[in-house]
DNA sequence: TCTGTTGTATACTGTATATGTACAGAGTAC
DNA sequence: GTACTCTGTACATATACAGTATACAACAGA
């Protein structure tokens, strides 16, 4: 399972498991039926607590993702496609995309190579 | 001025004071030789105190976009462009795309939906 | 039934965010 | 030049949150 985290970046850890959790379930590299790794050996390779770790599952169960059982372990689970009411959710996303586009330039990054990058992105999500 | 904060949001207030403003930096929208409204008004007008204005006034000033003197306040000033060395910062972006884009994803928003919203962006970049 | 492995619950510590309050510097009016 | 007042700064403080330690409960399997 391909993940990492960084402990010295300011995006807390469960979080940075989430995030990164949620893109191997959404490209299905996770799939329905999967085991998830005990919370402690995920814990023990990504160098965190397994309560940690244990804090993400929960985050993810929440969102349909995964069911938890006691001794089970955690597993994917197919999961129904949400009823898309939150229409305000795309302003938050278009402005995160605006505050992370206007960093990249900030730090020197020019308006083509990130143009390059978004375009391969959306080229990528849509040739799936 | 253009900005809004969000008090409930998890991410902190004047990290979102940094962003949005950075927007208006990139973008022109402040020129180098505006003057930035005093702490204290900002800060009335976002409806937090002056201190957390303070504290974003600062970072923009650490990353070269703002000179503040004491009784002049906070300027915009002309900002060399970084040499980018910072190549790693590269791949964190793209992780940072991949991140947003599995949420709107995860929340049913279709790919065709995220990718036109991508182009969109980049559109917005190369025309200027 | 026993045992070991699983996730859960709770308490605790350190850090970061936001605020309250007092202060210091520098223009301006007189 | 002196008083005044508007600017940002510098602390101390309250609070919330992230991460950890530790004990516990559930349950599959021998």
């Amino acid at each position: 399972m391909t993940l990492r985290v960084d402990l010295k970046s300011s995006i807390p850890v469960y979080r940075q498991i989430v995030d990164g959790l949620r893109i191997l379930l959404v490209n299905g590299e996770l799939n329905p039926g999967d085991p998830m790794p005990p919370v402690r050996r995920l814990a023990l390779d990504l160098g965190v607590h397994f309560n940690t770790v244990a804090e993400a599952y929960r985050t993810l169960a929440e969102e349909g993702w995964l069911e938890i059982g006691r001794r089970t372990g955690a597993r994917v689970v197919e999961r129904a496609v949400p009823n898309r009411v939150d229409a305000p959710s795309g302003a938050a996303f278009q402005q995160r995309l605006r505050e992370l586009v206007a960093e990249q330039q900030s730090r020197g990054v020019t308006r083509g190579r990130i143009a390059r990058e978004l375009r391969r992105i959306a080229d990528t999500l849509e040739r799936t």
